[in-house]
DNA sequence: TATTCTGGTTCATTAATTATACCAGATATT
DNA sequence: AATATCTGGTATAATTAATGAACCAGAATA
């Protein structure tokens, strides 16, 4: 028999032999960096994270020193670690998507479109009622932080990755934060034109109400409508 | 300052600590999974693999040890080592990829539905003819490996994978190649069985002459089908 | 015939990670 | 004011994963 292998053959090793140290400030870097810890804040105790992201104290606090030298968090003795402000970080540069300058605003609210509100129908349909509860809580949030642009943003970001969360489909997830920073994108676009965040805000509410009443279809629809609105401002 | 985290806040510890040998199966599967290693075919030396994946032999015979109980490669002392036909046996969890185990094969199968049968509408406004003429050689190609089975699914992925990409829609692919090798996984998770090949061909050259008469209704009508054939093959 | 290839096996070593325990200052509770 | 509990800081023993090197015996090759 034929052999085409030989010590040139290619098959790309990527056994992804990291430690668990660097895990963890990759882990932490994505915490902060999309908003789920924000700055100033103080993290849980060192013992209550080696829990949560299951890895024992030793190493945690490797990555945690890690952190720190990079600029990213401040450790302080007995009292906490605390997330340092933007200005002072040095978080590693953002890498956008290879092909950027080929995508429109269109494109990325059709894609949109595509995964969410299938999205809403699976949400009517698998999401609890602790689920929508804590969809009701991020409305509160972004009414609380109209005045606060970036944050609010967050929130609306939150809002429907929240939504997309509920399907329960991890496939659908891992697609829609896939292009998430495509999102991000068209949302400092369509946010150039001030004061529309309390009209956003109330298809926000509408959109809510749609889930928490099963109503499929209207939900549907308002987040349809919802983003043709963004479109539409970025066009004019 | 407030704390708000107790024992029950979630941060979703995934931090990826499989052993060495898991991923070593995991990797070989993907292999064969995209067609990279064919059936029949002898895999390189067990010295050479270990170069080219970069760990031990003894990390990797114990993978190999798992491929060989899963089915997938027969061990010849003092020959090599084979990739033996498809088995019936279904992937257990353990060697999945780690959020494998949070997806189900109907997951998979819905998120496809949800991103490619409007894609099909895109692929049908914007394809061009040198894109459709591209799409029917992979229905010719498919025609060629019907007797052989991971090529087959090599161009099965390649054909899907294009319609998406026809759309024009860079996020969309983005989301689609996201996505991608939960839909590897579910190939060799279904496992076709024999004589189904030609029934996956057909329904692709009904889905190919859809997209070229620019009818996007029945060609998503007809991915529909295919794709609910594939969760009640693999339910029986 | 001699060399080189194959998978099969064993074993000592290294490194990563865990699991415990204790410290001392700060904070909250009683 | 006294006490209990929380915080990060530190040290150490035990466990486990993974490596690397050696050698075997049958098979193919030169």
């Amino acid at each position: 028999m034929f052999i085409w292998y030989n010590k040139y053959t290619r098959l790309e090793n990527d056994m992804d032999k990291d430690l668990l140290g660097i895990k963890v400030v990759r882990k932490v870097i994505l915490l902060v960096s999309t908003g789920q810890f924000k700055q100033g804040q103080k993290l849980p105790a060192e013992r209550m994270l080696c829990e949560k992201l299951g890895v024992s104290r030793g190493t945690l606090r490797q990555g945690l020193a890690d952190l720190q030298s990079l600029g990213v968090i401040k450790i302080v003795p007995r009292s906490g670690i605390y997330i340092k402000k933007y200005s002072e970080k040095k978080l590693p540069q953002k890498v956008l998507p290879p092909n950027f300058k080929d995508v429109s605003l269109e494109d990325i609210i059709n894609a949109r479109k595509i995964i969410e509100i299938p999205s809403i129908e699976l949400a009517c349909k698998k999401g609890t009622k602790e689920d929508i509860k804590v969809l009701g809580n991020t409305i509160v949030k972004m009414e609380n932080t109209v005045d606060d642009l970036p944050e609010f943003l967050q929130y609306d970001m939150n809002f429907h990755q929240m939504i997309v969360a509920m399907s329960k489909n991890l496939v659908l997830v891992t697609a829609f934060e896939a292009i998430s920073d495509y999102l991000k994108y068209s949302q400092v676009y369509s946010s150039i034109h001030e004061g529309e965040e309390e009209k956003a805000l109330n298809y926000h509410r509408k959109i809510f109400n749609a889930i928490r009443d099963k109503n499929a279809k209207q939900g549907g629809k308002l987040l349809e409508q919802h983003l043709e609105e963004i479109v539409k401002s970025y066009k004019f």
